[in-house]
This record gives C-alpha cells, sequence and structure tokens, in this order.
DNA sequence: AAATCCACTCGCACACTGTACGAGGACTGT
DNA sequence: ACAGTCCTCGTACAGTGTGCGAGTGGATTT
C-alpha cells in the first residue's frame, strides 16, 4: 500500500487571486514583516489578521495552515539570495558570493532559524538557487553524486556557522542582556576549563561583529580548498 | 546602566535535592524519554507531570520554566558524546570520530535539531565537549582565534549536514509518506531545472540511509583537509 | 508538647495558540 | 428571481506555559 502523498504548498494548484483586494502574495507580505519585526513568535494568525483588517480566520481561505504560510514565507526569502553564474566569474567566486549572500539574508531573517534545515525547500526560489549551486560544482569539476555531496558540504557549513550567530545576536544584541555580565557569569560555567576561560578573556578586546565574519570567512576559505583537493587527486 | 543579567539553569546553584522521591534529575529523565518517544511538540508540562504521577505545576519547583528544563535536557545529551583525547589517537581522528559521535547522537535525538545553535551550550557536558574540540585544534597546530575559528567551522558542519538529516528523517522515515510519490511531487517541483531532475533520478537507485553517511565523510574530509592547508602556509 | 517554619504539591485561572465548522454575505451567470 | 460560487468571519474546542495562593506534612525551635 502506498502511504499518503507528500504535501507542500509547491506540489498543489494555488487559488487563482479573483479579488483584488486580498491575496496569497499580500498575505504573505505582511506575515513577512511581521516575522521580521517580532520573530517567529509574533507571528500568529490572529495578528496577522488584524494588520490585514481581516478575521483571523479568513487567511484560511488562501492558506491551508500556518506551516503552509511559513513555507511560502522561506521560499520568499530564498528569492533575495544572489548565485552569480559561475560561467562568469568562476566557481570560486561564485560560491563565495553565494555563501556570503546566505549568511546576509539570514542574518536580515532570524526567523530563518527555526525553518532552515526543518522545511524542505521546494519553492521556485530555493529551487533557483539549489540549481545554481549544483551548476557552480559541476563548473568546478564534479561529477555524479560528488555534486551533491559538495553542494551539501557547502550549504551545511553555511547554516551551521550562521545558526549560532542568529542565536548570539538574539540573545545580545536584540536582548537585554549585559556584555560584561554576561561574560563574567559564563566564566563562572568554564570555572573548570582553564583553556575556555582563556578564551573567553580574549573576547573581551575584539569587537564579536568582525570576528563573527572573519570566523566565516576562514571557514568559507577551508571548506573551498578541501572541496577543490577532492578534485586534483 | 547595565542591563539585565544573562540567565540559564548553569548559572545558578541547583535546589538541593531533600526530597528522595521527585527530583531534578528524575524531571530531566523522564523529559528525555518524552522527547525521544514523541519529539519536541511532545513535550508539555502537562503531560509531564502526569508521566511522574505529579500535577504539572509541581515541576516548577524544580526548574524555573520550560526553557530551562529543555538546557538540562539538551546538555544531558552532550554527555553521551564521545571525544577521544587527541593526545593519544592524533587530532585527526580525534575530530573525525567527536564528528561521527555527534552526528549520532543528534540523530538518536532529533528533538536536537530544534535546540541546537539556538541554546547557548553552558551545561558541565557541553563545555567538556568544547574543551576537547579545542584542545584538538589547538594540537593541531592553530593557535589564538584561530583554534575559534577552527572549531566553528568543524561544529557548524556537523550541525549543517545532520540539521537537514534529521529533517528528512522525520518527515520521510518516521513519516507516513510513500517515497514513490513523493519523488513524483518532487520532480513537478524541479519541472524548470532539467539538471536537478536528473539528480532527482539518480536517487531511485541508492539506499539514501546509506548516501547520508557516504556525503557525510565526504564533506568531513574536505573540511579537514581545508583546515589542515590553513596550517601549512 | 506546642508553635513555628519551610519544603513541597497542585487546582485554578489567564492569556494565548491553531484551526474546524458552519452561517452568512456578495457577486455572478442564467 | 434563482442558483451557484467565492469569500468572510464569529464561535468554539482543545491545547499551551505558567503566576498565584491555598494547603499539607514533616522537621525544628521554643
Amino acid at each position: 500500500m502506498t502511504g499518503k502523498a507528500y504535501s507542500s504548498v509547491w506540489l498543489r494548484e494555488p487559488r487563482k487571486a479573483t479579488s483584488p483586494g486580498r491575496s496569497r502574495e499580500e498575505i504573505v507580505r505582511a506575515a513577512l514583516e511581521l516575522l521580521d519585526e517580532e520573530g517567529i513568535d509574533g507571528l500568529s494568525m490572529r495578528k496577522l489578521g488584524a494588520k490585514l483588517s481581516a478575521g483571523a480566520t479568513s487567511l484560511y481561505w488562501y492558506v491551508a495552515n500556518k506551516d503552509e504560510l511559513l513555507e511560502l514565507a522561506y521560499d520568499e526569502t530564498w528569492g533575495a539570495i544572489t548565485v552569480p553564474d559561475p560561467e562568469e566569474v568562476g566557481w570560486r567566486e561564485a560560491a563565495s558570493v553565494t555563501a556570503h549572500s546566505v549568511r546576509q539574508v539570514m542574518l536580515r531573517h532570524p526567523w530563518l532559524a527555526h525553518l532552515l534545515g526543518r522545511l524542505p525547500a521546494l519553492g521556485p526560489n530555493a529551487m533557483r538557487v539549489a540549481d545554481r549551486m549544483r551548476q557552480t560544482f559541476k563548473l568546478a569539476g564534479f561529477t555524479g553524486y560528488e555534486v551533491d555531496y559538495a553542494v551539501a558540504t557547502f550549504t551545511a557549513y553555511i547554516y551551521g556557522m550562521t545558526l549560532p550567530e542568529i542565536a548570539w545576536n538574539a540573545t545580545m544584541v536584540d536582548g537585554e542582556y549585559d556584555a560584561d555580565a554576561m561574560r563574567a557569569q559564563v566564566m563562572k560555567a568554564a570555572a573548570d576549563f582553564p583553556d575556555m576561560l582563556e578564551r573567553i578573556d580574549m573576547d573581551t578586546y575584539e569587537d564579536p561583529r568582525v570576528m563573527r565574519a572573519v570566523a566565516f570567512d576562514f571557514g568559507l576559505l577551508s571548506v573551498l580548498d578541501g572541496l577543490e583537493r577532492r578534485l586534483v587527486t
């Protein structure tokens, strides 16, 4: 027996927008605003309805449920990602620009941290980016499954690096915590590990934003070098 | 003016367990069971209370709130991670074993996907692992901030690679979806991208579990090679 | 022995969530 | 005028985390 068909917004026909006022696009746009302003918990159907001067349940005409709405908003952000044509700029440059672009978009929409890697990325924008990434690593010289492995490694690095950065921003920058007080407390937690203590002490003299950016470049260079090395042998 | 002090379970004194019956440890253990069995949404204070034959709000004597409970459960899983002494086995071997161990633990506790990179990892177990990782990359030859960059790159890769794997398992393995039906639908979503279609077609002939493992090793090798390359120049 | 204290339990209540349902309104084509 | 379709939304339900305050039982102090 076959199981239930996998269901995603992208696998169904959208409702044709007959009414000029309300539309799926407008709802998604409003949802994005709410998400950017108040984060993932700030988006509730009631609030979204109010923002659109509509009843909460009216939205269910355009969107099957909240998850579907998130899928739509999710794909929308993929649209903002720049993926240069690798044929023009070379694969390393293309990969590098892509990586930085993904990071920037993630930092601009911190709520993505809760969706990335959880939702299937089947929307047209995500597909476009994924396709371009494949082209990039094909041009680099990968073939067969190794194209996938390379893309997976590359994106894994970007996600894994940016995710904690978002979390950090959420508690420290937007949050209401005092940096000095926090460091003092973290040092208490690390009391048993002299090396970690020394490490934390170093933090005092550096701008964490800059550090993050430098770390990202360092890691990106490493990952691309490591991938390139798979090609020569 | 100073902001609010950052608050985490680890930065407070735990309540001494005077009562023999209920204790913080027992609550965390029960929470872990619930999380493993029913996932992150399966854990509610009421359900957890019922499991322990207690009222939901009784737990608040031992734990300040749900987030704190999650912090405790979170750290518990770090305890299961194997980090070999790099002095004994060499840094590459130590890193490799660590990476695989983290992946295994994550796959065994899929709910971690919702916490990793979101919660600060300040618990004793997480600290132990972090410290060992630093030793590993110090032994490799990194110094100063580069130790951090290397560790961050390394862990970013592991998280970023395993996170989507967990999501995939959740929908396909534990989920109720039919693989063939899903592939057919995904192909529809990728209709505009001939290269992606070709790629999806390849999937038919491979065991995805094996593919994931191979991909992980491929990427790990790349990352470690890339990091090693930072040392020689 | 009596009184006080404190560790602990928990029922109730509040504000909030997603969304199923079904009654209605508005507009179209016949 | 009637039928049908598109669209709105009030109400309701089952759930969530958790603040509050009353209550209980055992140990400590007077």
